[in-house]
DNA sequence: AAATTTATCTGACTTAAGTCAGATAAAATG
DNA sequence: CATTTTATCTGACTTAAGTCAGATAAATTT
């Protein structure tokens, strides 16, 4: 019916390693050889741990040893011994460093710049871009507990609010329903989960308590990108064990019948179906759980 | 609103040069340089000519010529001078080649399999990846002259049926409408038209001629990946190119209101409406254009 | 406190990759 | 037919990348 799902793999494979290699070359015109603009590129990410960027960059101990010489010797990366731990190494950036960093930044931000501008729907691409790097590095998916008010878990809520407006039919206005306050959402009352693969966040979930033994799961939310890869039931997992670490006993949580993605994970997790217990307008479904 | 573009953009190459990076690490599996490696895989894909291959590998005259040397002492592929140009020098695999580029071939194969497997939605992931695909590898597209009757052919047209049965409201039956001969789609009759993106087929044109001053556009599809490109424009230039090329005067299309991008390209690039000149129950608009 | 483990460094390698200036021979051009 | 251009090859390099066996010093374990 369709070309062979393995060639379209494939093709994409070749189409990638050819944009890859080029980056590849266009870093090398900054006269260093690629091994050090790694290094330097993963320090300046924030990796300051030397064994973390070893790992990550998969080398042999004694050539990232020799590449972080080399650019202590420019002056581009100072190095000192970890404060907790006198066997560790840190690096950071020099203001010298720092500069030369931007500059392989601008390198990559122009190419990627340079390629959306000239796609006639760079939404597309970025949705397909998403998605695949979600499939891509499924295993790089962590989950971290955030501030609500942090930049990732606002673009989650307003990504998830952008969905309740598309699959509600009369649409959806935060500020009609029981927003949740931030600090209801943060330790010692409750918590903030959310699932970041490589830096962007792909989906959420808030912990409402108020100090007793009974708490609320609210904003659960996944990116289409990373829909189906089992994160809302991740999220839903350490969610429920953060509300046994505060020794919460009862869960409860509301939905709406719009939502049959959510309620089917509710009913497999072992949610009941209770009464109402709000008075939100858009809710029309209860569920507790106890744990 | 949402997560910036280039660092969506930016983690979608991060992911996929770790992934690009594994599959040549695999290759190195087989106790040959990466360098080798590649040259002995273009071969096996088809690409004959040295020149051609050094210029697909971006690869020194002299780093080629002993990367090839070397394949010839595995006895994995034997050189022979062009039968045109003595100058050039084509390559070919021996049995034992044909043998380990199919080793090779293997190795991509399983990774594809194993990526798209472990996927709740192969089917989107491999539709994003034609997109992303299409995007980056814009230029390599190309249009040839191929056989109606081609499995790339096939391919164009049995998408092309499906779009129709999805956008028509009354679906759409192939049977019911006037399909052209495949003879009246090949020189020097008409001609078929197939958009290619390294290898893969991402739109087509028909022009159907009788022999006479007249022929008529049929089968004008272009993939969801590669919408929006202008491949649809390019095509429709080529067609009538070649049309003139077959001394052809007047060209005549039929189509349907529910193609709307359709309608507007046809405006837009010199066609005016006429009155039906068929009886297909399908059309609901007819144009025309004289060369 | 001694033994072991861990993180990094050093030196002495090997191999791959890439560069460059001719050499050679076969077209193509004037 | 002489000259120029083109495609490939050869040899003599340089540089980058990767490997491996200790050395060193700071935790950690016993």
């Amino acid at each position: 019916m369709s070309f062979d799902p393995v060639s379209r793999f494939r093709r994409f494979s070749r189409a990638v390693t050819s944009e890859v290699g080029a980056l590849d070359t266009s870093f090398l015109g900054r006269g260093r050889p690629l091994g050090a603009a790694r290094v330097l590129n993963a320090i300046g990410h924030g990796r300051s741990d030397v064994a973390e960027i070893r790992d990550y960059l998969a080398l042999d101990s004694g050539l990232m040893s020799r590449l972080l010489r080399g650019l202590e010797e420019e002056d581009l990366i100072a190095t000192a011994p970890h404060p907790g731990d006198a066997r560790r190494r840190v690096a950071r950036l020099t203001p010298a460093g720092q500069q030369e960093f931007q500059a392989y930044e601008d390198l990559s931000n122009a190419r990627a710049e340079a390629l959306l501008a000239r796609h006639p729907k760079p939404e597309a691409l970025l949705a397909a871009m998403d998605l695949v790097a979600s499939a891509l590095g499924r295993d790089r998916l962590a989950l971290r507990e955030m501030d609500p008010r942090g930049p990732e878990a606002r673009h989650c809520l307003s990504e998830y609010y952008a969905e309740l407006a598309r699959r509600f039919e009369r649409g959806f206005d935060v500020s009609l329903s029981r927003d949740p306050e931030a600090s209801d959402m943060i330790r010692p009352r409750g918590v903030f989960l959310v699932g970041l693969s490589d830096g962007m966040p792909l989906g959420c979930v808030g912990l409402k308590g108020s100090g007793g033994e009974v708490a609320e799961i609210k904003r659960l939310w996944v990116s289409p990108a990373a829909r189906g890869l089992g994160l809302a039931r991740q999220l839903m997992e350490a969610a429920e064990q953060a509300a046994r670490a505060l020794s919460i006993q009862v869960l409860r949580l509301d939905t709406n019948s719009a939502l049959p993605e959510a309620l089917q994970l509710y009913r497999r997790s072992g949610w009941t179906e209770i009464e109402r217990f709000n008075d939100d307008p858009y809710p029309d479904l209860f569920f507790e759980k106890r744990l």
